[in-house]
DNA sequence: TTATCTGCAAAGTGTTTGCAAGCGG
DNA sequence: CCGCTTGCAAACACTTTGCAGATAA
């Protein structure tokens, strides 16, 4: 429910721009994750489909296909498998229970005391740690790709 | 060469206090991990311990055991495998080139503008994306466990 | 000695890949 | 109709587990 109409038709356009088809899988995974309140495993994301059920290969080959369109957005919870949520949300952090695996969004990042913001947001009982992970490019890599002839 | 011999000794107690044997394998595995500049993969381990090589389901099993013990810490650095590193060293956090996987600590966090000062500290050509995971006990579990008898 | 630890092999889980048939544009 | 997509099965990578022999205390 958090993303409405406009947000589908945008993301299927960016299919159509980059000469994916739009088919029948890729428009029943955007549906659930656009219903989705929390990141989804591919797990949650076969139990959602339910009836018009696809198979895991394809969801995998699909999610990478959005991710690297920038649609879908993988999230690394420490659970040894892979979350997805949709990309166009605003950008926003996790609480995930170390027993029960429950996640929340913190819906903004307030920078003052990370782990006191987390707590409230969620309603957890406690805050035992966070992780914060950088991700880029390093400067022997972006020389590599600039001199690449491309 | 970032953790002193008072760390490891400290470690080590701490293994005697929990009853746990010192072992060739624990002990080697501690000193691969107080050697290390950056958190390492298992495949790490394998490669950096060499001729006093132990088994993958060996190191795995201490590994765990070092994490109850609260001696070492797992880090998930997105790339499908885990990492580890010893807990006994400041709270930092980590910078991961998304192309050569290479990764930089991010020594100090400075709350303000997250992404620059990774920046500045890794030398990194550019900083990409970030992702901040908390990890608490959701009230919930909180009190399923409160009840239960002990 | 004895409970713990280790190595080996086998099984488990999540993810990826090759290929022929199916479907979208 | 052509080429991208899909489903299936097999392969993969990482991690876990069972068990008998080895080892620390």
């Amino acid at each position: 429910m958090k993303n409405c109409k406009k947000h589908k038709s945008k993301n299927i356009s960016k299919l159509k721009r980059n000469q994916l088809k739009i088919t029948q899988v890729r428009l029943a995974l955007l549906d659930v994750l656009e219903h989705a309140e929390k990141p989804l495993s591919v797990k949650d994301i076969k139990k959602t489909l339910g009836v018009s059920k696809a198979d895991t290969a394809t969801i995998y080959r699909n999610l990478e296909a959005l991710k690297k369109l920038g649609v879908v957005l993988q999230v690394e919870l420490n659970r040894g498998e892979a979350f997805f949520e949709l990309a166009d949300r605003e950008h926003h952090h996790h609480v995930i229970c170390e027993i029960c695996g429950k996640i929340c969004d913190v819906p903004k990042f307030h920078p003052k005391t990370l782990e006191e913001n987390a707590l409230k947001s969620s309603g957890f009982a406690r805050i035992k740690r966070h992780s914060l992970e950088f991700f880029g490019i390093c400067k022997e890599c972006e020389n590599k790709t600039l001199t690449k002839i491309k």
